[in-house]
DNA sequence: TTAAATAATGTAATCGATTACAAATATATT
DNA sequence: AATATATTTGTAATCGATTACATTATTTAA
């Protein structure tokens, strides 16, 4: 039940003022470097510790920096946040991480307490929502409180972004699989209405397009990312009349469910049929059949996520200018791809 | 650039008080229904939102609890996170989340920077250090602030804790193994200045113990729960003179690499060798040698904590009394170590 | 020695919300 | 109508740190 030290109890025992206190502690040079020293001892020995919560009311800083992801248990997000934390750490910020569970009405309401809970920005990859609901981060913008989308963007004036060409990953996990000698390809895809979903599939097109293969729609197939929808999905495209002969996933986990589903029905991966994902989840290489995918190079893309942060932060003064880095993929072919 | 509302704001426009204001945003049964809907409407019209620093700094509550886990990027941790959300986030709290990438230092800072951020608790599974540094755990008993083990604990008194039964999670392990046939097991241990890591031990030697199995030293080894650790403590188990016919790893991750050296080597698992983890990540379920494990509910433990800690602060008053709630492992025996 | 310049410290307001206590208003009682 | 009681609102202090402005102490210049 010890009552923490303030300034003032600090003052109270060296018959000074808080004010004197509070400067000597900041080391403002006004303040002799006798009473510095006297002050700073006294702190020490009397246990103080700022109390940030009236530090941040007085300067509307909290340093407390909210980051919203989907979920934190796959490693690309976990991996993402590791890279925010690293930059963001040495500068004196704290990070409040928050999972929407890809679930709109979650997203708001944690946009709002982290709002209540006055964070210097936010740092988010949207839910996976089929609604197009702007209100929230328009308003944020208006509060002119620094927001920042990593991966899953919106376009919002006034907000930066930090995503992967997706286009380009899609692109070239499809043009290696028609390398592979691939011609009928499937997609795994997801909800389209978020840019990522959309341009990998739209990735996948041109590249089927660019080597003289038709675009079948009925090869395309919608999943969550979520291994038992793999497996479902790919079960109908085997019981195809002309079933495929690759499948292509925006996701690793739909890729995995995909593999399982392939073996059980007695094909053989890579023979039979070719497999990519997407994210380079670990998994993906502890396989014993190692599953082909895309690396996003997650820890670089939370870094610079933060750096923008911390540039928005700085140059509070200037007129915000949108910025949007875009992060190039790599094919990581493995062996459900290889053919050789 | 559009300030916040603040309610006295609210006050200037209806001409009334800033205290008036705040009792009825609060409810306050003082304050008359006509005045009550006046300033809820005025409120909401100007869209006023709380400052919860302002009431943290007046109440001494931030509703905020940190969190400190060794890494995120398990599947263990990152469950138990989510379950101590489940359970908080209805109550109006928020978990703020630190890694410490079993850094000891890295832990202590994260503890003072929760502090300053005036956290209401702190739950933590503590990091893999050898030094015993029990000063920031007493400061923070001493000043009163609830702390929570869960999985990785320490002794200290007034500290509760959530952990599984370690030794039960060792004995079951190392018992299925010898009831598979297993005579020679070995066991990739981990720092066992940790609890979970020595009981997980002494299990496995207990279980050797019972079946008459002699204990023998050199089978024993330590690892860092990584994957190439595994591998390279699995070759030098393989070229001894009598090698193993079992690995019981306390860890997931170094059992992986357990089994990849092993096939490598041209040894069969099951057959010549079994396997067993522990953790029960992901990924041992998904291989295509799926690999045995320990289950440790995850989820359960988190939840469990949270509502410790709920309890904790609902009975500030009473004198602490110190809890140690003990899960129940659960053996998962797949492919790994099944020879029938 | 005294005025001017500089250095060091103090005073009091501020950030936004809460709350004990005081005061004012409305209603009930005789 | 006058007093008692209940209801509603206002006043001002508080949480802990910061800071513009005022004041005092010290040093330097003349």
């Amino acid at each position: 039940m010890t009552k923490k030290t303030t300034i003032y109890d600090i003052a109270k025992k060296l018959n000074i003022t808080a004010a004197t206190v509070s400067r000597a502690l900041n080391n403002n040079p006004k303040i002799s470097e006798k009473t510095k020293e006297l002050v700073f001892k006294t702190a020490s020995g009397m246990n103080y510790e700022q109390n940030k919560l009236a530090q941040a009311l007085k300067s509307g800083k909290s340093f407390n920096v909210g980051v919203i992801v989907p979920r934190i248990d796959s490693n690309f997000f976990s991996s993402v946040i590791r890279g925010i934390e690293e930059e963001l750490y040495p500068e004196g910020y704290h990070v409040i991480i928050c999972q929407t569970h890809d679930q709109q009405e979650l997203e708001i309401k944690n946009i709002n307490s982290l709002l209540n809970a006055q964070v210097d920005g936010i740092l988010m990859s949207i839910s996976n929502a089929k609604l197009e609901k702007n209100a929230v981060f328009n308003n944020l913008v208006k509060k002119n409180v620094p927001l920042i989308f990593f991966d899953r963007k919106k376009d919002i004036k006034n907000v930066s972004s930090i995503t992967i060409d997706d286009f380009k990953g899609g692109y070239e996990a499809t043009s290696h699989l028609i390398q592979q000698g691939c011609k009928r390809i499937a997609h795994l895809s997801n909800n389209r209405n978020l840019e990522i979903f959309k341009n990998r599939y739209l990735g996948y097109k041109q590249a089927l397009l660019d080597n003289n293969i038709p675009f079948d729609e009925s090869l395309v197939v919608e999943t969550f990312s979520k291994v038992i929808e793999g497996r479902e999905k790919t079960r109908l495209l085997l019981q195809m009349d002309n079933p495929p002969d690759a499948i292509f996933s925006s996701s690793d986990f739909s890729a995995l469910g995909a593999i399982e589903e392939i073996k059980e029905s007695g094909l053989r991966i890579p023979e039979d049929i070719c497999v990519v994902g997407f994210s380079n989840e670990p998994f993906t290489k502890f396989m014993e059949l190692s599953i082909s995918s895309i690396d996003q190079s997650p820890m670089e893309m939370g870094k610079i996520t933060a750096r923008m942060f911390l540039d928005e932060v700085a140059s509070e003064v200037k007129v915000k200018l949108e910025k949007h880095v875009v992060l190039t993929p790599t094919l990581i072919a493995r062996k459900s791809s290889l053919k050789i």
